[in-house]
DNA sequence: ATTCTAACA
DNA sequence: TGTTAGAA
């Protein structure tokens, strides 16, 4: 089948189907006439691509995991690659990181935000409406 | 009618 | 990622 065909199937957009193309993410083959042609099991590889990048896995990332992933009917399957789940815990790890970093930054925010001016306190003055555009408007 | 590449109000 | 111009 032809990128429209492939596009309308998955829903995903010829213009993001041709980009995972560029990521080594799918190697359709060419008519002479240049059109990229797709394998019937294309369809389902593109579907995983969507679930390993709904996972926060760079397209790299993918590119390197997918061809040791295994499949039981329309899931994906780490176990059948050791080294494969070794890489998919560092990738988790990543995510815990990136969670702890935002909770930090929520706390920073919400110390800001619950502060309570002291008595004494010089508060700063508020700025005064900014124009985007010139004075004569 | 479809797809391709390249580029950006 | 969308959209689009210009060509095949």
């Amino acid at each position: 089948m032809r990128i429209g065909e492939l596009s309308r199937r998955t829903g995903v957009s010829q213009r993001l189907l041709r980009y995972y193309e560029e990521q080594n993410l799918l190697t359709p083959h060419r008519l002479t006439s240049g059109y990229r042609v797709y394998e019937p099991a294309d369809e389902l590889r593109v579907a995983h691509i969507r679930s390993l990048l709904a996972a926060g896995l760079s397209t790299e990332t993918i590119a390197e995991v997918l061809p040791c992933m295994g499949v039981d009917g329309e899931r994906l399957i780490a176990s059948i690659c050791p080294e494969l789940v070794d890489e998919l815990l560092v990738e988790r790890a990543r995510i815990a990181d990136s969670i702890r970093s935002l909770q930090e930054a929520q706390s920073a925010l919400d110390a800001i935000i619950t502060a309570k001016p002291a008595a004494s306190s010089t508060a700063a003055q508020a700025p005064a409406e900014s124009r985007s555009t010139s004075l004569a408007g």
